[in-house]
DNA sequence: AACATTTTCGCAACCGTTTGCGGGGGACAA
DNA sequence: TTGTCCCCCGCAAACGGTTGCGAAAATGTT
């Protein structure tokens, strides 16, 4: 048996009611100061400590927000994690996080546990391409804002955080044209994501502007593969002048090639990516430059949203981080 | 006004009580088999939902488990978290995660928080050193099982899981020893914590053993100092043969030295690490040796302690997860 | 002093589920 | 027919708060 003071211990020692206990401790106008007062030091002397379920009964709320990622163990998800709890601490809610691993029934049976404990606000970065509709709808039914991140929904009648993808590509493409060289390669991930079509789709259309500049690109969807493409290059002496990575992933597969073929960079070959956070890119030296796409930033973002739905505005809104060029000496 | 469907609803529809319709989701023998069955069909129609919070208040449990950090952003806790989601997730539970940013005050805040949620068990890395003893007694009245991991307190009377530190510098020191190598430097981490004292301890014994080798310990409480150690003796022209770094963050600022001086790994000098999955020492080419000492696994191993508990086995214990040796070709 | 008003607090219902206990009714034996 | 036993099921209290409403006490107004 529990041994945790409850509003009916301290309205017993008090000679009060519940109810008066109850507004007194969060300063309702009815109970006189005095009251009010007293209470809260006895409150405090006996560790009175809200019994979370029972608020979340009575009034169908919690200080609750669900997160839903395909993994927990991943550069940007848990970077994004780390943001969006420093924020949501400050006012005090936590976060329930739920992992799918990429399998659309977990998926769903995690909405699902987002519902049952009433969660004030859902994040979610969808595991597959197709939005489980049916599952969030529910959600929206009880008014419990939804916010996308990450991978996010087609559909426009959404909330979605993101990065700006089309951006991010283009700032490297154009740092690229500056740099004057001729042979590009620009190796992308996994071409059925749509993350994946507009960088290289927005990379692509500014490089080929520029006839000066020959172009070539290729899809990696591990390091492996990536470090596979350099080799390969390096061995037919087919080496390009700059590389673009359009992920971290990516960039460590190349990275990997660079440092077996002993290739001076920039020297031999540039470098250019687009990282979360820039922790990979500064891990070698020199430093790669990079095109900072903050799963932490979102994060922040990704909360203002939520707190601008709780505070009535109940519209659908996309929010797009801005991305930013962070120079290394890697071209 | 919430539109979900209640154990009401389904009695009301079915001309049954709510107590009948409760028992018979549960599958309880007093109800016939042919109300059972009735009901459950009814209720999956209805799209019922429990509700978490009248079965917490009601019951004074949860399906939660808390999870309190440091840091969230942070290689070994992320990998950590992801072993402990996927074993919770098997038995229905959910993980509240709370970040204490290395301040004992929010620290405390957070147990309490645990306390409020009336969570099933609690995992917890403290921050500091010092145990916050009194928020944690209160759970430990209460039943609920703390487990400690990664930075555990000193004393007997409590659960912990931790890395086989001193075996993992010992597994380091041995393969150092096999190589016949005279210079060698270890490189820790805060001098202060447990865990930089066990790994360092255990590894000078095992090393100042051998009188041909010549053993120099350094420490370094971040990345940038761990290069400038390197660097610096470099300069002076005192490389040491082999380099141990006690953990990745150590092992980063080590291998940018090595790149910046274009070093050849093993040739020029030998690298051995401890490392959470081998994350970064798979970053280089050679890849380098090391030790693992899993989070992921380690997420399991406290899964397993707390599970133990929930079926009666409540006894202090200390669980400790075996380390291996990962050879790569850094020395 | 009589009445109107405000301040301060208590009553009781309610949120949705669990659970001890008791009761109605059918089967069966005496 | 009456009594006994078991099978199903319902009653009602309980969990710990919140909140609309009404009432008593204190204060103010003529």
């Amino acid at each position: 048996m529990s041994n945790k003071t409850t509003l009916k211990h301290i309205s017993d020692k008090l000679h009060l009611s519940v109810s008066t206990v109850s507004r007194a401790l969060k300063g309702h106008p009815d109970i006189s100061l005095e009251t009010r007062e007293k209470v809260k030091k006895i409150a405090e002397e006996m560790e009175y400590e809200p019994n979370t379920y029972a608020i979340g009964l009575r009034t169908n709320k919690s200080k609750l927000f669900g997160l839903i990622v395909p993994e927990i163990s991943n550069f940007f998800y848990h970077s994004f994690i780390s943001g969006l709890e420093e924020e949501s601490r400050k006012i005090g809610y936590s976060l329930l996080i739920l992992q799918s691993g990429n399998d659309p029934a977990v998926e769903a049976e995690n909405i699902k546990l987002c519902r049952m404990n009433r969660v004030a606000g859902v994040f979610i970065a969808l595991s597959g391409d197709s939005a489980d509709a049916t599952e969030l709808q529910k959600l929206e039914e009880d008014e419990v804002p939804v916010i996308f991140f990450d991978k996010v929904p087609a559909m426009e009648a959404c909330n979605k955080v993101r990065l700006a993808d089309e951006d991010a590509a283009a700032l490297a493409a154009n740092h690229i044209i500056d740099k004057n060289k001729k042979y590009v390669l620009g190796i992308f991930g996994n071409p059925i994501m749509s993350i994946t079509q507009k960088r290289k789709e927005s990379f692509s259309n500014i490089i080929s502007k520029h006839p000066s500049i020959q172009l070539n690109t290729a899809h990696a969807h591990s390091p492996e593969k990536a470090f596979d493409i350099i080799h390969d290059l390096i061995r037919e002496n087919a080496k390009p002048d700059i590389v673009f990575t359009m992920s971290d992933e990516i960039l460590i597969g190349v990275m990997k090639a660079v440092q077996v073929h002993k290739l001076n960079i920039p020297e031999d070959m540039g470098i250019i990516s687009i990282s979360n956070d820039g922790f990979i890119p500064r891990l070698y030296a020199p430093e790669i430059t990079y095109i900072e796409t903050s799963g932490y930033k979102l994060g922040k973002l990704a909360f203002e949203r939520i707190k601008d739905h709780m505070e009535g505005k109940h519209f659908y809104r996309e929010l797009i981080l801005p991305s930013k060029l962070i120079a290394g000496k890697s071209l």
